[in-house]
DNA sequence: CGGAGCGGGATTTTT
DNA sequence: TCCCGCTCCG
């Protein structure tokens, strides 16, 4: 038994090594020999008629992958049919399972690549299941075209059925950023004080919508005049309104739209539900509402039989509750799925049984909890260890040391973490690390394609591949500055608005006219003549070399060139970066897909270092040592935690500290400190009431101050009872709204690009006295449809639109 | 238009 | 205390 955990253990640890470089590499791992995975490994005879024997047949070499289970983790393999959940502790071979439950209905011939759906929440998950599942089958890995993410596989469905949601197939995928900026509109026009709402508050508001499967129609009452001076739910729909008009979903809508179309055209399910003869879900315990009916209508089988659901997950390890995570769904799986089948998996592969023990009785102490008992046949190790410190500035000198000692016995730095509950915490151990040249690296900060360089770039290639991308257009029109601010873009802008356009097309218009300066005509017009020359381009230049022509005649990277500081020289690299990675794609519009949704911040470098980084960050990850500061009442757990969500607000930060002390694989070591500077001032603390979950018999106590905090009253969830799951999309509202687009009365496009629209004719004739914003009073000297040439009293002559002038009486 | 100066807010984060 | 975003002024 120890003799075979020591193989699996070998097997988890070179596949992690394993360095992504990305883009397709699905190659290497293809003849890579499965064997690989376990040294020492001793064939056993292949069962006549048995997955082997089969494999065999198919392909040559096929790797025996079952006889490397243990019975839990193989009973979950080989149970195809019907739903199955599997309760994967912390370390107990979680994708070893899903990776060979796949491996083995495509040996089995139970179903093809395409025809399972594996859903996972993260790309870096994707990646890795995909690269695993090739190591074990080979090639035919690649035909899973439907392993990914809850979006990616969303996207795709929602791009084949667009149209069903109000959308063009080629939407434009919003992110955060486009969004607070389309909010800040809305907020505006609606003379909420951002003040008080912030768009920020807002966009969390819809998000939590979106996450609980509710359109803008389906939001409870209540719960809509409940914020933005009762206009919440209004801004909400007009979100939603204008979304549609820009031809963009934001990642909520993939998937609450997907739903949409599922709920409302039964063909389309269908479709689905016959292609996916086996669903796989990994880390369930962390899907929301949406995502548990999405796949709820999914797994349903046409014949009415069992679906061939496997979820797999762990109820202990739900840290994401505040992001629209259900602990709920994990926890009645049995009750949604009638017959499932349970698997535990609770031999830990990874950590000594003094850390195993110590997590156990911690996460004992909740009780929303489906219980399983992590163990191991493993050695007993070190006891994790709990030092008070007198504060956080001595906590980083305590563990810099102890760091230092460990580097002195040979032990790499790879393998030592530093988890803390919150990001401000890193910067003490940034400071002292960085006094004593201790080599370390910050993960999880923001995100490559996050950069500002990365999204200034983007959108640039967004507005040449796409004109009507207005947030794209905004976000560049004076980046780098050409003289083109607030003033010029509001007139634009108020034009786009009324005549219901995109704002290139009326920047368009705005040039032939005199509503603009001078200098910002041409400049703007200088603009739009480049972005037209680009467009002209695509499909014949090479999309990387356009990308970075864009980028030199936009003056984009120049204006990175002259700010001499350390940050632009990293910029510079990460654009060049983006051009390089453009190549692995086959167009620009591929690309500009896979950006939106799918690029990680992968910097790989050499050395080795110390990870710091946050509790949510190291979840899956594994670590020889970790270290755990800051284990003080109100940091962890969190105030705002216990604040807002009362007792299951401490279960999850629970969940958190489990997470935490599973991370190490043989030393743990937790810290806390009696005084922290927080928000500047220095306040005293008290010990965090989680070192009392822990098991005295389990721990060593370098020092301990006793921990006296009572437990307070928790408020309680405010929207406890919102049921998700009576949301229905048949309002008349939001039919009417789907039937006739948004607004119901926007300009004929195609493409974004308007075909018709003309302002109603006859309502201006020379003569007319008329009054213009800027220029004041004048009588109209001459009329060319929309154009009117009028004598301003006072500004003289001008060339203006009509819809800038209102009629005066005489 | 863009820089300086002021006030408010300050968990966790993926897609 | 520190950082970001907004406002005001040159």
């Amino acid at each position: 038994m120890l003799a075979r955990h020591n193989l699996q253990r070998a097997g988890f640890d070179k596949r992690r090594a394993s360095p992504h470089i990305g883009g397709d590499d699905s190659q290497k791992a293809a003849v890579s020999d499965p064997y690989d995975d376990f040294p020492g490994y001793e064939p056993v005879a292949p069962r006549a008629g048995g997955i082997a024997a089969r494999a065999l047949a198919a392909l040559s070499p096929a790797p025996d992958f079952i006889s490397a289970l243990n019975p839990e983790q193989r009973e979950a393999v080989e149970t195809t049919e019907g739903p199955v959940l599997v309760l994967a502790g912390a370390g107990t071979g979680k994708t070893r399972v899903l990776t060979s439950r796949i491996a083995h209905i495509l040996a089995q011939g139970q179903a093809r690549p395409h025809q399972i759906l594996a859903v996972t929440f993260t790309n870096k998950a994707a990646r890795e299941m995909k690269e695993r599942i090739a190591a074990l089958i080979g090639p035919s890995a690649e035909g899973m075209g439907w392993l990914g993410t809850f979006h990616a596989i969303s996207t795709k469905i929602l791009r084949r059925h667009a149209e069903l949601a109000g959308l063009k197939s080629n939407f434009t995928i919003l992110d955060t950023d486009d969004q607070m900026r389309l909010l800040k509109q809305i907020l505006r026009a609606e003379n909420i004080d951002e003040k008080r709402w912030t768009a920020r508050t807002i966009a969390y508001l819809i998000d939590n919508w979106k996450n609980r499967g509710l359109a803008p129609k389906n939001v409870p009452a209540g719960e809509a005049q409940a914020f933005a001076n009762g206009k919440g739910g209004a801004i909400y729909a007009l979100y939603q309104e204008r979304l549609k008009i820009l031809n963009a979903a934001d990642f909520g809508d993939l998937l609450l739209e997907t739903l949409k179309i599922f709920r409302e055209n039964p063909d389309v399910l269908k479709d689905y539900q016959q292609r996916f003869k086996y669903i796989l879900v990994d880390e369930y315990q962390d899907t929301n509402a949406v995502q548990y009916l999405w796949l709820r209508l999914l797994a349903q089988r046409t014949d009415g039989g069992k679906p061939n659901l496997c979820c797999v997950g762990d109820d202990d390890q739900s840290i994401y509750g505040w992001r629209g995570a259900d602990v709920d769904n994990i926890l009645r799986f049995e009750k949604d799925f009638p017959g499932a089948k349970v698997i535990r998996l609770e031999r830990n592969y990874r950590s000594t049984g003094h850390i195993l023990a110590a997590a156990a009785h911690l996460i004992a102490h909740n009780t929303d909890r489906l219980g399983k008992t992590l163990f191991t046949d493993g050695e007993d190790g070190e006891k994790p260890q709990v030092s008070g410190v007198w504060d956080s500035e001595e906590e980083a000198r305590v563990i810099g040391e102890e760091i230092e000692q460990l580097q002195r016995q040979n032990h790499s730095l790879d393998e030592v973490a530093i988890l803390v509950r919150a990001s401000f915490q890193m910067r003490e151990f940034e400071e002292r690390f960085i006094t004593l040249g201790l080599p370390y690296k910050v993960i999880g900060g923001p995100r490559f394609y996050e950069r500002l360089e990365i999204r200034d770039a983007l959108a640039y290639l967004r507005c040449t591949a796409q004109p009507a991308d207005d947030l794209a257009f905004e976000r560049i029109v004076n980046t780098p500055k050409r003289g083109l601010g607030e003033a010029s873009l509001q007139i634009v802008h108020d034009y786009a608005r009324r005549q219901q356009i995109p704002l290139m097309q009326a920047a368009r218009v705005l040039v032939e006219t005199e509503e603009l300066k001078a200098k910002q005509r041409s400049t703007l017009r200088a603009l739009l003549k480049d972005f037209e020359r680009w467009a002209s381009e695509i499909g014949q230049t090479p999309h990387h070399e356009l990308a970075e022509k864009i980028l030199e005649e936009s003056g984009y990277t120049d204006h990175w060139k002259q700010e001499k500081s350390a940050e632009a020289e990293g910029r510079l690299e990460n654009l060049k970066e983006l051009v390089r990675s453009m190549e692995e794609f086959p167009d620009l519009g591929a690309f500009l897909e896979h950006v939106s949704l799918v690029m990680d911040a992968d910097n790989a470098d050499g050395g080795a270092r110390v990870s710091i980084m946050t509790l949510h960050g190291a979840k899956g990850l594994e670590f020889e040592t970790v270290f755990l500061p800051g284990w003080e009442e109100g940091l962890f757990p969190h105030q705002r935690s216990l604040d807002e969500n009362g007792r299951a607000g401490l279960e999850e930060e629970r969940r958190l500290a489990y997470v935490g002390v599973t991370r190490a694989r043989r030393r743990a070591k937790i810290y806390f400190a009696t005084n922290r500077r927080i928000h500047g001032l220095w306040q005293t603390t008290t010990p965090s009431r989680f070192l009392d979950d822990l098991p005295a018999a389990h721990v060593q106590v370098t020092e301990n101050r006793g921990s006296g905090s009572g437990y307070g009253a928790y408020a309680q969830s405010r929207f406890a009872n919102m049921d998700a799951f009576g949301s229905r999309y048949d309002t008349p509202g939001w039919k009417r709204a789907q039937k006739n687009g948004p607004g119901g009365r926007g300009p004929l496009t195609i493409e974004g690009e308007v075909l018709s629209r003309s302002t109603p004719t006859g309502a201006f004739a020379p003569g007319d006295r008329v009054f213009h914003q800027k220029f004041g009073p004048g009588s109209v000297a001459a009329v060319d449809a929309s154009k009117l040439t009028i004598d301003f009293d006072k500004a003289g002559r001008k060339l203006v639109l009509d819809s800038f002038v209102e009629k005066t009486s005489k």
